[in-house]
DNA sequence: GCCGTTTTCGGCCCGACTGTTTTCAGTCG
């Protein structure tokens, strides 16, 4: 039997903790199964690959768990959690998706009238069955049937991409509201994590409770789920969203909290713990006296290191590069100069040729690389040699009408990478291009040493200049590929290939710790928007975010750098071709 | 089951909200 993955092993151990829970009897022991799962399915490396002892180093995890990790890679099987989780029938532990039941709950339900899942549920809701079972009164019961039909109707996590014009919709028309100062968004959205779960604000007013009782009534709001003095959870837009109001003194420090990631958090506040005092969500004390709180610039102040950047508070280091002083210097928006990868209507995009390079100079870019796609991408219109020289043609007479106003209009091609390495175009039309995106669009599968080979040879072609979504994984829909990153990148790092970080929002492609490892490995990167529409030249923003959470400095992205030096790195390896050719 | 300049044993976040409770249990984040 083939091995269990990371994601499959988190889960076992998800369904471990709640079979506990429901004993009763071992709370921490089920607390330590959930932690387990939450560590490995926020882990970067393929922990499946990794030996115990280094399993036992991670998070939350100590021998016992290390050894079942590497029985469920192994084998395939976790023989201790399968003996737990099968005590109880198969469909009861999926009744902790439900918002409103635990283990308490459940057991109870499972006990006193035979509920074995929630079709049993369902039918138990409809008899009328719950009526007098101590503990259910009327609105619990109203409360139980929403819950369900809000499960079956929800399709888990958001993209970032989704999720956050919803915010920013929403942290607007707070602001709008008398009584509110201050309205942020905390949460894995302000962290920039590619998809959220639900999104979490902080607002400041010196009258909390009125202004969550106003943001429930807010345009939008399809429910609420809770409503207290400093606390409204609210469904907006089909996303959960639990606003925290809170005094200003205690802004910065609500913000940090609720902003996570929770093990960056326990790490700050066991830095306060060792000089003996305190971070909570509502400041920074020594004994009562409130030492930072109004932001979180103080709080990381008074604890002797540099504000971190949200997109870096995941404790993959960040802490001891604050407190040395070694933080990078992130990539921010304002840092890109232009876009290689957007499409025109010559292949698939919305837009045509005159639109998009208006757009990209409205955006104040000094270059834009209008690359459709070659042949192979039938669906998607694929240009073969005859209609790119057409192309070719009209983006000469735009340069010639339009002078030297910015951007520098590049003939670019996303080229697909053929199954066996070689690129969709000879290497005459090739020479023609401006610039050479290589991307995979097809035969997924491979073996890792197979894919591996074929994007070192796409790599080697000395025309590529950038390797479009190198894992060509689409979020909640298509796993990614399978190659050798360390290799991929160190090759590219000596072609001076650019590995993308496409900021499509279902494609985020380097993800955020591939790119840190690309970096680590030496290769350039490229942001791409990947538009397929004027619009979507905003995708760079989502691109930038990912790189920042890898730790991308501005100087290692390609379209960050000014003109002349992009047209030195483009020419770059086209001239020792041409010299051996 | 994990973890350690509070500890190798005895802790493990705890405050907010809901609902049914008349003083609190369960759930959530």
């Amino acid at each position: 039997m083939a091995g269990m993955g990371r994601q499959q092993i988190a889960a076992l151990f998800e369904q471990m903790s709640h079979a506990l829970a429901l004993d009763g009897n071992d709370h921490f022991r089920a607390l330590a199964y959930e932690k387990a799962a939450r560590t490995l399915r926020g882990w970067e490396e393929d922990v499946t690959q990794l030996s115990v002892e280094r399993l036992a180093e991670l998070p939350g995890i100590g021998h016992d768990l290390a050894a079942k990790i590497a029985e469920g890679a192994e084998t395939g099987r976790i023989h201790a959690c399968e003996r737990e989780i099968g005590k109880y029938p198969g469909a009861l532990l999926g009744l902790f998706e439900i918002r409103g039941l635990g283990p308490k709950t459940i057991a109870l339900l499972h006990r006193r009238h035979g509920v074995t899942g929630v079709d049993d549920l369902r039918r138990l809701l409809a008899s009328g069955g719950l009526v007098g079972t101590p503990g259910f009164g009327e609105a619990k019961i109203a409360s139980l049937r929403e819950a369900i039909q809000s499960w079956a109707g929800s399709a888990g996590r958001m993209l970032l991409g989704e999720a956050l014009p919803k915010a920013e919709a929403l942290l607007s028309e707070l602001r709008k509201l008398a009584e509110v100062e201050q309205a942020e968004a905390a949460g894995s959205l302000r962290r920039g994590v590619e998809t959220v779960g639900d999104l979490d604000v902080v607002v400041t007013s010196r009258h909390g409770e009125g202004v969550l009782a106003q943001a429930a009534r807010l345009k939008g709001v399809s429910e609420v789920l809770a409503l207290g003095p400093t606390r409204a959870s609210l469904l907006f837009g089909g996303l959960q969203v639990d606003i925290r109001a809170v005094a200003a003194a205690a802004f910065g420090a609500a913000l940090l909290y609720f902003t996570g990631s929770k093990a960056h958090n326990t790490r700050l506040r066991g830095l306060a713990r060792q000089r003996k005092w305190k971070l909570n969500e509502y400041g920074l004390f020594r004994g009562a006296r409130r030492l930072a709180g109004a932001s979180e610039a103080e709080i990381y102040r008074e604890l002797g290191m540099a504000f971190i950047p949200p997109e870096l508070r995941e404790d993959r280091g960040e802490i001891e590069a604050a407190v040395a002083g070694r933080l990078p210097r992130l990539i921010a928006p304002g840092d890109v100069r232009g876009d290689f990868h957007a499409h025109t209507t010559y292949s698939d995009g919305r837009a045509d040729v005159a639109a998009m390079v208006a757009a990209a100079e409205a955006r104040g870019y000094a270059y834009v690389g209008l690359s459709d796609h070659s042949p192979s991408a039938r669906i998607a219109h694929g240009l073969e040699p005859e209609r790119l020289r057409r192309k070719q043609a009209e983006l000469e007479a735009a340069r010639r009408t339009r002078g030297d106003r910015p951007p520098r209009i590049l003939l670019g091609s996303e080229v697909d990478i053929l199954p066996d390495g070689r690129l969709d175009y000879p290497d005459d039309v090739l020479a023609e291009l401006d610039v050479v995106i290589a991307a995979v669009h097809a035969n997924f599968k491979q073996s890792r040493e197979q894919m591996t080979q074929r994007l070192l040879r796409a790599i080697a072609n000395p025309y590529v200049r950038i390797v479009a979504h190198p894992t060509a994984r689409l979020i909640g829909s298509r796993p990614p590929v399978d190659f050798d990153l360390e290799r991929v990148a160190g090759a590219a790092a000596q072609a001076g290939v650019a590995l993308e970080v496409n900021g499509s929002p279902q494609r985020l492609d380097l993800n955020d710790s591939m790119a840190r490892a690309a970096r680590a490995a030496g290769a350039w990167l490229a942001i791409g928007s990947d538009a397929h529409s004027t619009a979507q030249y905003d995708n760079m923003r989502f691109g930038v975010i990912q790189a920042r959470r890898g730790w991308v400095e501005a100087d290692a992205v390609v379209n960050t750098w000014p003109w002349s030096r992009v047209e030195q790195w483009l020419a770059m390896r086209r001239q020792a071709a041409r010299a051996t050719a």
